[in-house]
DNA sequence: TGAAATGTTGGGGCG
DNA sequence: ACGCCCCAACATTTC
């Protein structure tokens, strides 16, 4: 066809800071293209979450699309040759994905199309610094955060301006009898998803809307204020940032141009943690199934289904560590300090092991990313790169008393504890019956009794950690 | 981006 | 005034 390209949409659901959609623009059609290819790993074993996601964003970007995005199922060069045979199309452009399966499926595809005498250019829509231009000194690849970030990848080339949206498109939507990708979603009504619809919005601007209003209101306050579940002191762009409504590099300078001090340079350095997770998973393949400190692989994990279950559905007896985990069942989000406290508790104090975790959140988080959730997880658990040592365990009753003084977040997600006062509400085990009677709390029935007693298990958590020390 | 155990210091009460 | 004890506050070490 005379002109016409493809422009294959993957982890970059937007029109804005779209190098691909840019070079497509030169052309005088694009044919936009999406492909749940189930050959993927992020396809075949995408989390709930995550899929809601995925398809509220793929109807949001139609509309940006004027109604002419093709959705389809199936193998990527598959489709992909199809096309372009049956369209005689000379052009295909997309942007880069990481996880090593797509990389090397990436590798195939445009290989075998160029075999085909087509044009095959991708771009870097979605990391700030390309995983393989980092290195340290000796040349090889940085396992520490900290000369990662600040002699890696703040002396390299400084992340490129974001590029606007191209003024004249014009998009071509292809025969409807190829379109064979079935929604989950919209057919049927799933309960558990159905709350996101209230409080998520998926769309490109809504992802512009929300971080300016971070950059207006939290973003004075982000140093301290990050730490405070209650506060609205965090971004919360993680899953834009994730299936790319909005880009790392507008993000980058915004947040650049906008904040000011340490509030600016912890939230820059926080951009840098997405790189560094990206960074592993490049040079780690298997991050996500594997120890990246082999020495754990001896630890002995506590395989428990029913104690897995109750920290699932926030059912620990712990106020702080049932809230987080009942905002991630409800919001499909969970703050960061939360995160880092289940987690903490998960891995230590439970003893299960950290893939268990892993597992649950790539289920439940919107922002289920494979590269953030494994490294994060592998160094909460303390055995990633440049890890937590594993001796730090969160205490999840001072956590709560640090963090949620008043507890404002408890309540909001416990309300079955919620009359108690604060100076009770951090341990309802340790509470006098009376008052646990005044709040209306039959201990046990109500509310349960700790799970585990913390710190029999910070104890039982050191000891193994000790055997395979040494 | 911890917590607990242990060590040290200094002020106040008191004989 | 002095030594002694107690203990809170802070610092250091350990896991």
């Amino acid at each position: 066809m005379e002109d016409t390209c493809i422009c294959w949409f993957r982890k970059d659901l937007r029109l804005d800071d779209n190098p691909a959609l840019v070079e497509a623009a030169k052309h005088k059609k694009i044919i936009p293209l999406f492909i749940f290819d189930k050959c993927l790993e992020e396809y075949k074993d995408i989390g709930l979450a995550s899929h809601w996601w995925l398809e509220n964003s793929l109807i949001s970007l139609n509309i940006g699309l004027d109604k002419k995005l093709n959705i389809l199922e199936g193998n990527s060069l598959a489709s992909i040759t199809k096309i372009i045979k049956e369209q005689n199309i000379k052009y295909l452009y997309w942007n880069r994905c990481y996880e090593p399966d797509r990389i090397a499926s990436d590798t195939i595809i445009k290989k075998s199309i160029k075999e085909l005498d087509v044009v095959v250019k991708s771009f870097n829509s979605s990391l700030l610094w390309e995983p393989w231009r980092i290195k340290n000194k000796s040349g090889s690849f940085y396992k520490v955060f900290t000369p990662f970030y600040k002699k890696g990848c703040l002396v390299s080339d400084a992340p490129r301006k974001p590029l606007d949206k191209p003024e004249k498109l014009f998009f071509l939507k292809l025969n409807t009898e190829n379109q064979n990708y079935h929604f989950k979603f919209q057919n049927k009504k799933y309960k558990w998803s159905e709350k996101f619809e209230k409080i998520w919005n998926t769309s490109e601007t809504s992802a512009r809307k929300n971080f300016n209003n971070f950059l207006n209101n939290g973003a004075s306050d982000y140093n301290e204020g990050r730490n405070f579940p209650s506060k609205n002191s965090v971004s919360r762009i993680s899953p834009y940032l994730h299936w790319g409504q909005i880009s790392p590099f507008r993000v980058w300078q915004d947040a650049k141009n906008k904040m000011q001090g340490l509030h600016k340079e912890t939230f820059l350095s926080e951009l840098g943690w997405r790189e560094f997770s990206y960074h592993l998973l490049y040079h780690y393949p298997d991050i996500n199934k594997k120890n990246l400190k082999i020495q754990f692989d001896k630890l002995q994990w506590n395989v428990n289904e029913k104690l897995l279950l109750k920290w699932k559905k926030g059912k620990t007896g712990y106020p702080i560590i049932d809230a987080g985990m009942r905002e991630l069942w409800q919001t499909g989000y969970m703050h960061n300090r939360l995160r880092m406290i289940t987690a903490s508790f998960l891995v230590k104090n439970l003893l299960i092991h950290w893939k268990e975790g892993e597992k649950w959140f790539w289920d439940c988080l919107l922002d289920a990313d494979l590269a953030s959730n494994s490294a994060s997880w592998q160094w909460v658990a303390g055995t990633g790169s440049d890890a937590a040592p594993f001796f730090r365990i969160f205490n999840p009753i001072t956590q709560g008393q640090k963090f949620d003084k008043d507890a404002i977040y408890i309540r909001k997600y416990l309300p079955e504890i919620a009359k108690l006062p604060n100076k009770f509400i951090f341990t309802p085990w340790l509470t006098d019956k009376t008052i646990l009677k005044e709040a209306g709390i039959n201990l046990g029935v109500s509310y349960p009794y700790p799970i585990i007693d913390y710190s029999l298990s910070r104890k039982r958590a050191l000891d193994a950690f000790k055997k395979i020390s040494n």
